[in-house]
DNA sequence: TCTTTTAACTTGTGATCACATTTTTCGCAA
DNA sequence: TTGCGAAAAATGTGATCACAAGTTAAAAGA
């Protein structure tokens, strides 16, 4: 929530307005913002606003407003009946769905991921590397009991996955999901601290990978929602 | 898409602004697009424009924005690489995206309306009526041969069922999913004629539903999307 | 008649202002 | 110290303008 967009020097002195930009302000805005949502770095609840966040990268309060405008329409901010904009709260009935949600959709995507890797050799191995590296500082930052560094490593590990599904549809789906849980897995993670989350399933997730074997992957990243949100759902005063 | 929104009398004249209405008018915008969108009434590849939009709404450019800008997020529109704005395209691997996602959610959706309604005997008698009733005239639309009607009576006739879920993150996913290929649907069906669709599984869902017989609902819905699905992918020269 | 160039118009994006509410702050009294 | 109420600051939303880039239409040349 600190970083610095790149502020058009046009903009501050001269009123030149315009494009400008390789790229548009209110896109990097959302960037920055969904990478923060999903790892956790926003608390769930916590306010935002159109001109607080225009101020904090430094543009005027468009780009800032159509990002917010953008993340609020996936769930991952809600306008409470005030008309004030915060990070979505959890509730019970609300993680169950997003639950249900992950495994019908997550394995599914896994799928095609695995289906498509296996036609691009290269592209396979690429994607092996990556995971076992990720994995690897995975386990370091659970050993440290570093929760941030965890919960970006963790959310880099699948969407590594599902990124070589190449299936923009479903990948857009589970971000949202991830958009709407990530702030909230976050503050759990942070009270019962991550030695909860030894035994996850990306290895069986890597094996099944290499092996090329769809089911055995369905089936492994399956077991890693269930259990990853089994430990949520336990830690009862988790849903306020 | 020639609905007119109450134009606030002030806007006109006075420049008297501010919150005014008791609903924002962005919000007016996007629901009614959504409608069209849903209920195909605007083609795939339609270019949209902020100012035209705005024009139609009688509102100025910024709700027409904004209620592009969401539906653009849900992906129910497209930001060409020229910063044109259209109604999505279908591709072959889309719609495949679409039918996973579909077979992947709905059902467990249908599931959760229906271990709802159990519950409030009151709400699934409503529900029960308003599902008969909407498919007598779905029937009729058919046998009219009446695309239009069709399409807004099939999309009315799944939302009854999903609404009644009261699970707002997976309908918020259907939504996003029917928004996707509402459109293209409608333009298949246009060219294939009525006489495809007579053989849905409506009948097997209000059956289900009034039996509270789960596994039958959730298989039913599930039919009734691939066979809708499969006649659409049938269609060779659908995707361009 | 067909191609090419140029001018007019349209469009998305950003900036800025206005207004009605909501939220916070601060001083005063009990 | 604790409530309470009014002033002050902040906020979402809508309107409007500016600018650069894209699209379309027209005009000019072959």
């Amino acid at each position: 929530m600190s970083s610095r967009v790149k502020s058009t020097p046009e903009n501050s002195a001269a009123p030149v307005k315009g494009g400008g930009a390789d790229k548009a302000m209110h896109e990097q805005v959302y960037s920055t913002l969904r990478e923060a949502l999903i790892a956790g770095q926003l608390a769930p609840g916590r306010a935002l606003s159109v001109r607080r966040l225009a101020a904090e990268f430094e543009v005027s309060t468009m780009p800032a407003r159509e990002a917010i405008r953008r993340l609020a329409a996936v769930g991952a901010l809600d306008f409470t009946d005030t008309r004030r904009v915060t990070v979505s709260q959890m509730t019970e009935a609300k993680l169950r769905e997003i639950k249900e949600a992950r495994v019908a959709l997550e394995p599914v995507l896994s799928g095609f991921a695995l289906e498509r890797v296996e036609a691009l050799p290269r592209e396979k191995g690429r994607l092996v590397k990556s995971l076992e590296k990720i994995d690897k500082n995975l386990d370091l930052a659970i050993r440290r009991g570093d929760v941030m560094a965890y919960s970006q490593l963790n959310s880099e590990f699948h969407f590594a996955l599902y990124r070589a599904a190449n299936a923009n549809v479903l990948l857009n789906l589970v971000e949202s999901l991830w958009l709407q849980f990530g702030p909230f897995m976050r503050v759990v993670i942070g009270r019962l601290g991550t030695s909860c989350l030894e035994d996850d399933q990306h290895k069986e997730i890597i094996e099944a990978v290499v092996e090329g074997d769809s089911a055995k992957l369905q089936a492994a990243v399956k077991a890693d929602i269930v259990h990853g949100m089994q430990t949520i759902e336990l830690d009862d005063n988790a849903v306020d």
